[in-house]
RNA sequence: GGGUGAUUAGCUCAGUUGGGAGAGCAUCGCCCUUACAAGGCGAGGGUCACUGGUUCGAGCCCAGUAUCACCCA
């Protein structure tokens, strides 16, 4: 292996000879299926850090299985993303000066087709970058041939049974896209407006009632004004009429019990075309529905010539200023209204009447919510649950029309009277329904909502409406990893379709997690200019280069110079380059359940870090054991050191603890479980006792013990890290593997590692604890007093017992290296033991001769301050324990812990004090 | 207005059958000891948001308050 660790020469290497091989495929036909499918991305998009950590937790748990034996399916893929894509054309046509209507239907969706061939790639080849092992012979787009199919059998077979329906309705309108949006594409935001206080002039001339509004100019489609029928104050004026300001027409006043008596004057407008709740109120009195506005949100032609033509805001001014003339504006109040806005276009949305396509959703929503009660699908963490029971018990009909040219086209033909007929195509329409040739049929123009297609994800994918054996084997799939930001766009319309033709639950659990934001906890937005590339992260970036990306093309150019500002003084020297490994421990070790998180730069480092010190335990293994016997034939004698046998029982325990966090998708604790043993006791402890066996003149089957488990825990180590860092544990395990008696050709197939609980030595753990804190307890005395680490010190020891005289005869070794000692000598009578510091490990005592080397009043203090902190446990301890409540309440365990604990501190202080007595008195 | 989650060391976060407050980063001291200075060895640092309750015992359970975030109306 090279000397220095450079993530992107294996990085690149690697991920092509995985691919190259088929390593990705599912390999196992007679072992249990494990499949995951992905979250399609846009196909047009680029990965986001959303993307980066939900493709780490995901390719983590697709290693994990794969090593596990499973037959294992990632299925990737990408999403037409009907609007979003759509959009991103017309944009590019808009800068030649030109819209989609220049072109036609037909060019314009070449065109898109050509920027889906040319900017297609971009994601996937990111996903690569990430390290991902999706099976990329199996990827799919949703507007491939096959999933196109399975959208228009759903289609048809939804309308046969009248779950499919065409209306005409209140649908959210955006102006700007010229289409209908579901209720989800809808985002409502407080902003700062005005109710306005109008007049409106009773019919009889009897005088007028005050109406308020945030919305004057709708009042050109008003049809009634409302009253709670309960409000005294108006009592008199239900079933008279007014007559409408500016239009003329004379219409009722009603009653309903919908308005709101402590808001405004407690007079309602209705306009029933132009607002959900009049729309309903409006259908209760028999109102007409009177549409104002173009497609564009302009006045049209229903309304006075004068208003014609005009924008909806031209038309405000206009109207306030008229009603101002007349005297009928009585006020006009400040206020904080929900404004309701586009979440692709940003477009004010307005309440619009026209005829489209829904789905009925109550009788596919019963399933899906018994599906999660009867336990066949699981939320991980579990409260999300609650989520989407609230949703699902609420849910409203899905409009699934759009009016927009990029997507599935609706399998509908009408007739030149306007009949509709639904098929799979024009030649089955018109065979079912006996239409001749000479019937002119055309083709429904608006497509379908993109979640139309990726609701049937799980199995279009698989080759559904077709039996595949693929289908048969990989579905339901195992779980799926996404975002709780759509759960209702996509989570429950794949349970909904997926139980309704496949007849079972699309995926087993849900593992849901949190958004990626800043290190201050903001969203990543490009208006924010807080973004970070993932890749830049892998490659890092130049503080201009980054400047420039965050600046470049942005919404609000007026912001730039603030992001400027705020980018340059956070990565004054850019991004350094981390390495994809890095990165994927990041996302890890930050992915607890049930909540966002910050990604912070300075845990990535910590990261790259740990890379770079698993880089160099390998290569000191190496220099080590390559050339060396490491005992892969295993008939020659072994001989296992305490250190041998202390590292193989710990990494059993490691082992299960691994397993038990994965099985919980607690990818934080597992990270965090690795890292401490990999740093910890591995390098920190481990390689540092072996030194002494491979240095000094052991035995042969000493040095070969040594060798064996050095080289054999390592590389079980690799294993267990691999799901999580594959490339770096590729390398590595590739030079380690040969040495161990393996084989294989890649880690990715090997077995991941299982505890052998034979194998946990607890007297070994129980020894070498004792080792670590005669240690520990040099170094600390070495260091507190000043001693240089080059000084190799004389220890003396008093208070054996048994087990001290035992272990210390074993570790003799162990002890004279790690805390560099010249010499240990036992003491017979500690009475002539000259002055010294001294450090407690368990009842024994280890004495350090001050002379020459320790300052009297320096030594007093360390022992103050280390008595200080025995007696303040004493007190505590004994206070607890002389409460009787507790000595007879709490279990006896507890109780004779706490003892335990109270006169070993005893013992402890007790020493202490004799020694600090000891030493004032010279 | 309804709902969910959060509040633990300077920062980012762990801490599930309630029983001695932890990690990484940052800070301080010593050390270039031939795997690693992207390192080694040590050290300091917290009325676990607040108030009350349950309990022998509460960071953890219950009630309420405050602040923040998100979702829905």
């Amino acid at each position: 292996m090279e000397k220095h660790f450079d993530p992107n020469t294996i990085e690149t290497k690697w991920y092509q000879t995985w691919e190259n091989q088929g390593y990705f495929k599912p390999q196992k036909p007679d072992a249990d299926p494990y499949s995951i499918m992905i979250p399609p991305p846009n196909v047009t998009g680029s990965l986001h850090m959303g993307h980066a950590f939900q493709d780490t937790i995901m390719d983590t748990l697709i290693r994990y299985n794969r090593m596990k034996g499973n037959d294992t399916l990632w299925q990737p893929g990408t999403d037409h993303a009907g609007i979003a894509t759509q959009m991103v054309v017309e944009r590019q046509l808009a800068a030649q000066g030109l819209t989609r209507h220049d072109l036609g239907r037909d060019k314009f969706i070449e065109k898109i087709w050509e920027w889906k061939e040319e900017s297609g790639g971009t994601i996937t080849k990111q996903l690569r970058r990430m390290g991902a092992s999706p099976d990329w012979s199996r990827e799919r787009f949703t507007m491939d041939d096959g999933l196109s199919s399975a959208v228009k059998e759903v289609f048809v077979k939804l309308h046969e049974e009248g779950l499919i329906y065409r209306g005409k309705r209140l649908v959210n309108w955006d102006p700007i896209l010229h289409t209908a949006v579901s209720d989800l594409e809808v985002i409502s935001e407080e902003e700062q407006g005005n109710l306005w206080h109008m007049r409106y002039p009773l019919t009889d001339g009897s005088g007028h009632l005050v109406v308020a509004t945030t919305r004057p100019e709708t009042m050109l489609g008003d049809q009634a004004v409302a009253v709670h029928p309960d409000d005294e104050r108006y009592q008199h004026l239900i079933g008279k009429t007014i007559t409408l300001p500016l239009v003329g027409r004379e219409i009722p006043i009603i009653a309903d019990d919908y308005v709101d008596l402590e808001f405004g004057t407690g007079c309602v407008k209705i306009t029933p075309a132009h607002d959900f709740n009049d729309y309903d109120m409006g259908k209760r009195h028999n109102l007409p529905m009177l549409n104002i506005f173009t497609i564009d949100a302009a006045i049209n032609d229903e309304a006075p010539e004068k208003y014609q033509g005009l924008d909806r805001y031209e038309a405000r001014k206009q109207i306030i200023a008229d009603l101002e003339e007349l005297s009928l504006m009585e006020d006009i109040k400040p206020h904080t209204l929900m404004v309701p806005r586009g979440d692709r276009s940003h477009a004010v949305i307005e309440p619009f009447l026209t005829d489209q396509w829904y789905v009925a959703v109550e009788e596919l929503a019963k399933p899906a919510i018994d599906a999660v009660k009867n336990g066949d699908i699981e939320f991980v963490p579990k409260n999300w649950e609650n989520t989407y029971f609230e949703w699902m018990n609420n849910i409203q009909d899905w409009c699934i029309s759009r009016q927009i040219w990029w997507g599935h086209r609706i399998p509908a033909w009408y007739d030149k009277d306007g009949n509709v007929y639904v098929g799979r195509d024009e030649a089955e329409v018109r065979d079912k329904n006996n239409l001749g040739a000479d019937i002119e049929l055309s083709q429904d123009n608006d497509v379908l909502d993109t979640w139309f297609s990726s609701a049937l994800w799980t199995f279009s994918t698989l080759g559904w409406p077709q039996k595949t054996p693929e289908l048969e084997k990989f579905h339901p799939t195992s779980v799926l990893v996404t975002g709780f930001d759509i759960i209702f766009f996509w989570v429950a319309r794949m349970i909904m379709m997926g139980l309704k033709f496949t007849g079972e639950v699309p995926f087993k659990q849900i593992y849901v997690h949190g958004l990626v934001r800043d290190s201050e906890g903001q969203k990543m937005s490009k208006s924010k200019g807080n973004v970070l590339d993932p890749i830049d992260l892998i490659d890092g970036i130049e503080l201009e280069d980054l400047v420039k990306k965050r600046t470049y093309g942005m919404m609000q150019p007026e912001k730039a110079a603030k992001i400027e500002k705020s980018t340059r003084k956070q990565f004054a020297d850019g991004i350094p380059a981390f390495g994809t490994d890095a990165i994927r421990f990041t996302f890890a070790s930050l992915a607890s359940t049930g909540r966002d998180i910050r990604f912070d730069l300075n845990r990535a480092e910590g990261y790259r870090n740990f890379c770079n010190k698993l880089w160099n335990a390998t290569r000191y293994v190496l220099m080590n054991t390559e050339g060396f016997d490491t005992g892969v034939d295993e008939s020659l004698e072994v001989e296992l050191s305490l250190a041998d046998r202390w590292i193989t029982s710990r990494l059993q325990e490691v082992e299960s603890e691994v397993e038990k966090h994965f099985a919980a998708y607690r990818f934080d604790l597992a990270a965090t479980a690795l890292y401490e043993f990999t740093w910890n006791e591995y390098c920190d402890w481990y390689l540092e006792l072996a030194k002494p066996i491979l240095n000094k003149d052991s035995s042969d089957a000493a040095k070969r013990g040594t060798r064996k488990t050095l080289v054999r825990v390592l590389e079980t180590l690799l294993r267990l890290l691999h799901p999580i860092i594959p490339f770096i544990t590729e390398e590595a395990w590739q030079a380690v593997a040969p040495l161990a008696g393996k084989s294989g050709n890649t880690i990715m197939l090997e077995a991941y590692p299982q505890a052998d609980e034979s194998k946990i030595d607890t007297a070994a753990i129980a020894e070498l604890e004792w080792v670590k804190q005669f240690i520990v307890g040099v170094r600390k005395i070495r260091s507190e007093m000043d001693i240089a680490p080059s000084k190799a010190l004389e220890v003396l020891l008093a208070g054996l017992n048994e087990n001290d005289q035992a272990w210390l005869k074993n570790n003799r070794v162990y002890l004279q290296t790690l805390a560099k000692l010249e010499n240990i000598t036992v003491l017979e009578d500690e009475t002539n033991a000259p002055e010294s510091a001294v450090a407690l490990v368990g009842e024994m005592k280890v004495l350090i001769p001050m002379a020459g080397l320790i300052d009297k009043d320096a030594e007093l203090a360390r022992l103050a301050k280390e008595m200080t902190k025995l007696q303040g446990e004493i007190k505590r301890l004994s206070g607890k324990l002389n409460n009787a409540g507790f000595v007879a309440k709490a279990p006896e365990e507890v109780v004779a812990n706490e003892r335990k604990k109270l006169s070993d501190y005893e013992t402890a202080l007790n020493n202490l004090e004799g020694q600090h007595e000891k030493i004032q008195q010279l």
